[in-house]
RNA sequence: GCCGGAGUGGUGAAAUGGGUAGACACGCUGGAUUCAAAAUCCAGUGGCCUCACGGCCGUGCCGGUUCGACUCCGGCCUCCGGUACCA
């Protein structure tokens, strides 16, 4: 046994031994009794390279894997490819090679990463999203969804990226940029399959309260993003015409207000009107072509022109104009707005700059309202509303809406943010969207026997328009409904279709029958715990919710047995960072892992991350700490041979007592770190403290040898979650029977944890003054006893009399005192 | 604007059913070991005052509650994240 902690052979040694053991596989057998627990992290991208925010991903994932195999779960805790998409067919432009072989050698580099971190994966479960076995049940989930009217083709106007060559979901775009190149998007207008996220914007946005599992910033985001408001729908007709406006409002209780109306530019209504109107077609002109990024717009001056037509108020019939304004969004609502100028800042503003009326119709419940001071925006009590005269605003919502519903003008109405998920993109290395267009039956579905729709894998991409559309073979097919001659759809899924089932999967990755095995759902899902990045909180995460009840409403698994939500715990974890700045190519700013698993091993690698931050804030690189890292890994090493001891010396109780409790504590703060919040950096400095008391300890005869061992075992059982190829290397060097990753947990012994004489603190005001050393369960006078005898002490009672004395049981006693003969004096006790 | 979260030494951070502020580490300083270095080990390390004993101050700012506040309450400031002409 060297004496020197050399980690490559070590970490090779018991890598090969774990997977000759398969002791980190899931187990399906009934008979196994043990509870069963899912833990989840988020898969990769194959990129070819782990970053290191993967490697402090699948750390935290890990530890919590190994401490509840550890404490005698039946652990799933699988791994796969996220393999679909577009920087595959950029590397494949650049290397003229195809994606798929691009992709299959990014696969195997980055398993040989993982492996070599010895995580502790069911590697008999990986998946890889880009294989016909996995995304023909996508396709065939798609199928079902047509059915349902759940997936339909819309022409509508999408965000588009140049560079990505594709349209985006609402989600992908960030800040009016793309989320994976980060250039501007562009609004076209095309023909694409929408996903109705829609119908289950209430179910979402409900069952976020019952995620008390997640964290509250995640949630807060997802209900921003689905963006409920209620109000009403009102229908305004048109004076001259037959036609008429709906417009969605949050604030009925202002209607009596309206003096115009706002459509927008592309809006039918003005688009219309631009027909005999060269000024009016010119401004709608602008507006499509200015209104690029919804940031920019915030910024932009508002303006609009009249139609030339008015709508008649449902209320006071009333004549009101109807302009075309640049911020009114085509794609929120109904497309239209009344405007109530002096109860809304933007209508005000608008107003002013044209000189349209402004009617005040609310004001403050006990005060007069200055218009000149802008609009007044808060609830209040309704004047100038005839009927509704005297009522609160929110007395005021009700009856105006009971009064239009009646009159057959609107009605109560929830509006959403949240819009349809757009998943057709026209890129290449992605799954096939199963339809076929036919000149005659138009769009038909590819029938179930057809499926999978096998993506051909020897193109080249080219940067520009996908390959698949000249692919002869790929795309002509007879149609499955007439027989004649028609083409396949040439768009492929976005893949976050891919990553919102893949957790499901996981569960039976081998089951040929179907998108799901009913069995394998109750017996393992929902997830118990995810982790993952937080960038996905309103992308991947609420996909994958949705994607989850689409499945349980396709009869794939019951609520019961599969959850009616896909992850119970979850956890983000913060980004790492180096000199400040999130780590990344682009930047050139990225610290390899493989570098430092080369250098100082894959158990410095993982106790660094898990070490330097808490698991949810940012972690900052820092050399110096991997440094620090690797030389507690050294100490540990070397206080193994502590035990090799044997007994040399005298036993000394009290200092045999001292370290078992230390060792129990230990225990009862690493366990509280695995079974609270996940606080491993607390853990593990935890540990550090149990590894420096065994190093002083120094009783040597037999019982101490005894403390001795249970301390060190303790350790080695402790740090397996963490680092455990060197927690089994030491665990075998100080002869454990088990290897350490299989030992149970370690349990505190309560009575260990007992002190008879304490340390208590000794206050005078509130502030340190000392300490006394007392009986465990000492009472006031006792304490005080002991305080008397200390002259440090009793000095600060010199000329001062006693007027409340607190003792707070095992941690202190403050004496509060005051200058003799100042006030009245008493003294009384009081145990808290 | 609205909704979250966070502000603690030179650095990463501990401590919140109110109870010793700065555990654990990094860095730095000094020492031991060494021909020398690396490695290792020991000691010190919030600021200010003091030869020292010791004292005073100190958790973004201002106030409050309390015997006692990083922790609770009220009012601000700054930073980060989300969202937004959303009607």
């Amino acid at each position: 046994m060297s004496s020197i902690y050399q980690a490559e052979s070590i970490e090779a040694k018991w890598q090969q031994r774990w997977q000759e053991d398969g002791i980190d596989e899931a187990h399906e057998s009934a008979d196994d009794e043990r509870p069963r627990y899912y833990c989840l992290v988020m898969f990769p991208y194959p990129s070819g390279q782990l970053h290191m925010g993967h490697v402090r991903n699948y750390c935290l994932g890990d530890a919590v894997a190994r401490y509840k195999r550890m404490q005698g779960h039946n652990v799933l805790h699988p791994i796969g490819w996220d393999a679909f998409g577009l920087p595959a067919e950029n590397a494949a432009i650049q290397h003229k090679q195809p994606p798929a072989a691009w992709t299959d050698n990014n696969i195997a580099q980055m398993r040989g990463q993982l492996k070599g971190l010895g995580f502790s994966y069911d590697w008999s479960r990986e998946i890889a999203t880009c294989k016909p076995d996995y995304y023909r049940w996508e396709q065939w989930m798609f199928l079902r969804l047509m059915e349902k009217g759940l997936a339909y083709r819309a022409k509508a106007e999408v965000n588009w990226c140049e560079p990505c060559h594709t349209v985006l979901a609402n989600e992908q775009v960030v800040d009016g940029c793309c989320w994976r190149c980060d250039t501007s998007v562009i609004r076209r207008e095309l023909s694409q399959w929408f996903i109705r996220i829609t119908d289950y914007a209430e179910e979402l946005l409900q069952d976020l309260d019952q995620l008390d599992g997640w964290p509250d910033r995640v949630r807060d985001m997802q209900r921003n993003w689905i963006g409920r408001s209620t109000g009403a729908e009102v229908r305004f007709p048109l004076a001259d015409s037959d036609g008429y406006i709906d417009i969605f409002t949050t604030r009925p209780d202002t209607l009596m207000g309206v003096t115009y109306m706002a459509v927008a530019a592309a809006h039918p209504l003005a688009r219309q009107a631009a027909e005999n109107n060269p000024a009016l077609a010119e401004f709608i002109e602008v507006c499509s072509d200015v209104s690029t990024k919804e940031a920019d717009m915030a910024q932009m001056e508002k303006k609009g022109m009249a139609l030339g037509i008015d709508a008649i108020h449902p209320m006071t019939g009333e004549r009101v104009p109807v302009w075309a304004a640049n911020f009114v969004l085509m794609n929120y609502g109904t497309g239209a707005v009344m405007s109530v100028p002096a109860h809304d800042e933007r209508d005000f503003d608008f107003a002013q700059g044209y000189g349209l009326p402004i009617k005040q119709v609310i004001q403050p419940a006990d005060a007069e309202w200055d218009m000149s001071n802008g609009a007044f925006t808060d609830a209040g009590l309704l004047i100038n509303s005839g009927d509704f005269n005297g009522l609160g605003s929110d007395e005021a919502k009700t009856a105006i809406i009971n009064h239009l519903q009646a009159h057959d003008a609107g009605s109560e109405r929830v509006q959403y943010r949240l819009r349809d998920w757009l998943v057709s993109r026209q890129r290449y290395w992605g799954a096939p969207i199963p339809v076929i267009h036919c000149p005659d039956c138009g769009v038909v579905p590819v029938p179930d026997a057809d499926l999978p729709v096998v993506l051909p894998e020897y193109l080249q991409p080219t940067g520009g328009a996908s390959p698949l559309v000249d692919c002869e073979a790929f795309m002509n097919v007879d149609c499955p409904r007439c027989g004649q001659a028609a083409k396949r759809e040439a768009d492929t899924f976005d893949t976050f279709m891919e990553s919102s089932w893949y957790m499901n999967r996981y569960t039976c990755n081998q089951h040929q029958d179907a998108m799901l095995d009913a069995d394998a759902m109750r017996r393992w899902a929902p997830v118990d715990q995810y982790i993952g990045g937080v960038e996905h909180a309103v992308l991947h995460l609420l996909y994958a919710r949705f994607y989850h009840k689409l499945m349980r409403d396709a009869g794939l698994f019951s609520e019961e047995d599969g959850g009616k939500e896909p992850f119970r715990h979850l956890m983000t974890q913060g980004m790492v960072l180096l000199d400040g700045a999130k780590m990344s190519k682009s930047k050139g700013n990225t610290v390899d892992p493989q570098l430092i698993i080369d250098r100082y091993g894959a158990d410095t690698a993982r106790l660094f991350t898990l070490f330097a931050a808490p698991p949810e804030k940012d972690l900052e690189w820092n050399d110096a700490g991997v440094e620090g890292s690797y030389r507690f890994l050294g100490r540990v090493w070397r206080l193994m041979a502590r035990g090799e001891d044997g007994v040399t010396g005298k036993d000394d109780a009290d200092a045999c007592r001292t370290m078992r409790r230390i060792i129990h504590q230990s225990i009862a703060r690493v366990t509280h770190a695995f079974e609270h919040g996940f606080a491993f950096n607390v853990a593990i400095a935890a540990l550090m403290e149990l590894s420096n008391h065994l190093q002083s300890f120094t009783a040597t005869g037999k019982q101490g040898q005894a403390v001795l061992r249970e301390g060190l075992e303790a350790l080695v059982c402790m740090l397996a979650p963490f680092v455990p190829h060197i927690a089994c290397e030491c665990g075998q060097r100080i002869g454990m029977e088990t290897m350490a990753v299989l030992a149970p947990w370690p349990s505190v012994d309560a009575q260990a944890l007992e002190e008879s004489e304490i340390t208590l603190v000794v206050q005078f005001n509130g502030k340190k003054r000392g300490d006394v050393r007392v009986a465990k369960d000492a009472d006031q006078d006792q304490v005080m006893a002991k305080v008397h005898q200390d002259e440090e002490l009793t000095r600060w009672l010199d000329g001062m009399q006693i007027a409340k004395i607190i003792l707070v049981g095992g941690r202190l006693i403050n004496n509060v005192v005051r200058p003799q003969g100042f006030g009245c004096a008493y003294y009384s006790p009081c145990y808290y």
